[in-house]
DNA sequence: ATCAAAAACTAACACTTGTTAGTTTCTCTG
DNA sequence: CAGAGAAACTAACAAGTGTTAGTTTTTGAT
């Protein structure tokens, strides 16, 4: 399977405008125009501006849900758990930042994969909640509302995209270490 | 002057779409057939789409501009300072879920006022981070990065436009209260 | 050098977009 | 109830949209 294909380099340019703008207020002539080449000759490699959508979020939104189950069905703490879900969004946005954008503001465009991406954001939440329910139950956490906890950390996790960008010097390890002092301290019992 | 023009009707309408779908993807047709007339019927009102943005995202920025200034010429502590931050996005948000959608995702589609627009925010954050770091300097604060605290914190408060709405047995103060103890006791020292 | 596959091109389509012009209807004050 | 101003309407425009069909060029293995 080759990595580098040339519809993997259509989707990488699409991905880098809808940060920029938003998925409807790029054309396909914008993503053409940025590849050196015309419209109609985008259709040779995928098959639609949907496509585009699909695979950019549809990919990302499995990774997380890979990543969250190999964390919840390890053995660690339930405060451990939580950092491992800060690593998890730090590293797949440092890796993809411009699809994270798709991902946080463009998924109610997705049109046959709308149903199966809120699916497995559901599941993600769900779980990531249950964590902190058990984090609380074992008293590793404060006894503050865990649906607000969840909503911190999420709310801040998803804005990841927007900053990693300006701290190229930073290394994933430092954001992630950063982060935990910050979201995590502040729980901590 | 009138409180509620059929102009701020307009206004009020395209919002509630604008959260639902992004800017670009809301047409002068969809706005029109929401509040029952037809598209053309919308110019006896306002001038442009382009308006609409405008109004909706400006005048939120600069309620933002305002409540900061208050915050930051008071006497209080600069952790009472911050306390006061998140009471005024929570504020902002309650009395208009919709346009902080548009204000938080469609700036980039201002196009006469974006120059204005980038400028308050430049200045609401470079006032946000100079409370937290006269808060360190002080002893007030934990020493971590200030840039990491100010960007989970706005973070967090710039998603409340998403979890506000799903919260409404909740009033302003109890969700204010409930986010300074995870947002504030983290960094408390 | 040949030739098929890959990838680009031109031209055009049907449809949607924001917006304008001109006209009719509604509303409410004098 | 007359008449003016507000607010709706119909019809149409020019430009831009995603996409298709058919053709030409580029590329790389034999």
């Amino acid at each position: 399977m080759k990595l580098e294909t040339r519809k993997h380099e259509i989707i990488k340019t699409a991905a880098k405008l809808f940060k920029e703008k938003g998925y409807s207020a790029v054309t396909m002539r914008d993503i053409a125009t940025a590849m050196g080449i015309k419209a109609a000759s985008l259709y040779n490699h995928i098959s639609s501006k949907q496509e585009i959508l699909k695979e950019i979020i549809i990919s990302l939104a499995e990774e997380f849900t890979t990543g969250m189950e190999l964390i919840v069905n390890s053995n660690n703490s339930n405060l451990d758990k939580l950092s491992q879900i800060i690593t998890l969004h730090v590293t797949i946005t440092t890796n993809n930042t411009s699809g994270m954008a798709s991902l946080n503001n463009d998924w109610m465009h997705l049109e046959d994969q709308l149903e199966y991406y809120l699916e497995l954001r559901n599941n993600y939440e769900k779980t990531f909640l249950s964590i902190i329910n058990q984090g609380i139950k074992s008293s590793e956490i404060k006894k503050v509302n865990p649906e607000i906890i969840m909503f911190s950390m999420l709310s801040t996790l998803r804005s990841l995209y927007l900053w990693i960008p300006n701290k190229e010097d930073s290394s994933a390890n430092v954001i992630a270490n950063n982060l935990s002092a910050i979201l995590i301290q502040g729980i901590n019992k």
